[in-house]
DNA sequence: ACACCAATTGAAACCGGTTTCAACTAGCCA
DNA sequence: TGGCTAGTTGAAACCGGTTTCAATTGGTGT
């Protein structure tokens, strides 16, 4: 069971060739003999040769490994992300290597250094606060995409969604049912998204001449029990609405949670589109009517952006569609409101 | 910017000493003299000196990192349990590298190779489906911890859960509330889990005297989507029943949607009991009555464990507690049953 | 037949650490 | 004062690859 390690060496003293000749062939660097690659290619495959990964990263430099930076796994949205990476990753020869910035400037900027120190070939970063400047200069000179997020002077190098657009299309949706008191509940407003989003209801509303009322707007962090809280404070402003425009389904539930508290009927009483599309909207009671982020396929996307990036390859990127996962959680509006 | 990486020896060139003795200072495998070791660590705080990873890991076989064979990365249980490995390894000075099995045995297998061809200085299994002798036979002399699932012989190496017990409290519950029909929902009939909970309902149906039916058993494969399946062939059958206890929360959410559709209250007509306790349970309407599995918990422990294992120390581990966590979807037994 | 060029190939240096081994130092005892 | 021992220390080998550089080989043009 001692299995020895089978290097570079051995290959080459079986195949009767120098290590020089052995390196050449794994790697396609010179040209070499016919016969000799052969032999070689065949002593590899008897010795069940693997190729130790420190060696080549210290005399090479490359490692092999791409860093992640997530942030708050174990949130719905961020998970699917990160399993598109991996898959993305999958049948590469790179390897993800993670760490969590957990929405924590200061953790972020640890997390970009541990994996520098660890000499990733690749960085992802997903989400996060830090600005173009600094990631730039964080980075040195190791390629680096972003996910999910948009930021000025990165547009080849990110892979983002446009919130905006979203935002938008969501409202225009309850607009076009028939809705005129639409309320919003925002996510966090450090969170570039939610201000996105937030601004795409205010643009279908200011286009559809219906008042953006601030009794019909309120806050809170995109997590399921401050979607309650905030369906709670707008209810008790008593300013009749008949739907409301959540900026992600984790809050959309605590809000139909509230209502339900209430004995509010959704959607006879009132409306809701969510945003996100996570995996448990389907089966909301009633299914929830709500915007797709495309998380997978953003997460394959940058992947792949990434390893064109380190094969020097081009790579073009069509913006991921907006998607409007029509539910059971909105109809047309009937009588003018709650409260 | 062109920072040319800080080797030992430029550190031993400063400090005067010889690059031995500054690789000894940092691993105190030997003493060095008190004014050495001064000048040493003053030496490598003003140069920043950062170790090259792969130099130790080449000559030293230690790589700092170990492997994490997962299943199934998005899916609600299973990321607690990797967010809770990653903050047990957060601090320490290993990494987590982390790769997909999909619980698939071949994978699985492919997943372990990788990981120790990448040198991992331990390896964590996350659930899966390997019996404890290829486990061993594929590790080598890897130390491995799993989480998760019972393996025979892996007692003192692995971090799981009691789902008879956990099974038997669900059910009990359900028959302590008066409930005398009770159907089952089962998951995907190979995992051991969903066997082990199965067993702990017919465990507890037989202290109690009631009857196990089979026209009140049915099987899913732990999606929300089967969970609506399940229900409805439950439905069909006519048979009554007050209450279900589902093999996990999401085939709950799946049974809870079918019974919205068909009308059927919840908990009015039907209870429902779910488990594992997601983060979305607590927002389902009405709340979903659930057991927990300290999934968070478990993860933090198995990462300890390895850690450990390690340091050659030794850890002993006291099994997590069952949790029954009551929400609102369970009320008395009224009327003998539904259909 | 001779100079010259391109294609291959092996020896050796190098990447940045750890570890072995021999040597040097000082202190202790007889 | 000489011998011995424990405590330190530096030189050099080694981990397993990649890459530079010079040398060898065979073919081509005239």
């Amino acid at each position: 069971m001692t299995q020895k390690n089978v290097t570079i060496q051995d290959i080459a003293r079986k195949a009767n060739v120098s290590k020089s000749t052995v390196s050449r062939v794994l790697n396609n660097t010179t040209p070499v003999n016919e016969q000799k690659r052969a032999d070689v290619l065949k002593a590899m495959d008897e010795l069940k040769y693997k190729p130790n990964i420190f060696a080549r990263g210290l005399a090479g430099g490359q490692s092999m490994t791409i860093g992640i930076i997530t942030q708050n796994i174990g949130s719905p949205f961020y998970d699917m992300l990160t399993q598109g990476i991996i898959q993305g990753l999958t049948g590469t020869d790179y390897s993800p290597l993670f760490v969590d910035g957990q929405w924590k400037p200061d953790l972020e900027r640890a997390a970009i250094e541990t994996l520098i120190n660890r000499q990733v070939d690749g960085l992802i970063m997903v989400g996060g606060y830090l600005d173009g400047a600094e990631l730039d200069q964080l980075r040195g000179d190791i390629p680096m995409v972003i996910i999910a997020r948009r930021v000025p002077g990165w547009e080849d190098r990110s892979v983002a969604f446009d919130n905006v657009a979203g935002g938008k299309a969501a409202t225009q949706l309850l607009i076009d049912s028939g809705h005129k008191n639409i309320a919003h509940i925002m996510g966090n407003r450090e969170h570039a998204d939610a201000v996105d989003r937030y601004n795409g209801y205010k643009q279908a509303m200011r286009e559809a001449n219906l008042e953006i009322s601030d009794e019909l707007f309120t806050e809170g962090d995109f997590s399921c029990q401050s979607g309650v809280l905030a369906m709670e404070t707008l209810l008790l402003r008593k300013s009749p609405f008949s739907a409301v425009f959540v900026s992600n389904d984790e809050m959309a539930f605590g809000a139909r949670l509230a209502l339900y508290r209430r004995g509010i009927r959704v959607p006879e009483e009132v409306s809701i589109v969510g945003f996100d599309d996570q995996l448990a909207s389907a089966y909301m009671t009633p299914p929830l009517t709500t915007i797709a982020q495309p998380a997978n396929p953003m997460g394959i996307a940058g992947a792949e952006m990434l390893i064109a990036l380190l094969d020097k390859r081009e790579f073009e990127f069509s913006d991921l569609p907006i998607q409007v996962i029509i539910r059971e959680s909105v109809t047309r509006a009937g009588r003018s409101g709650t409260a």
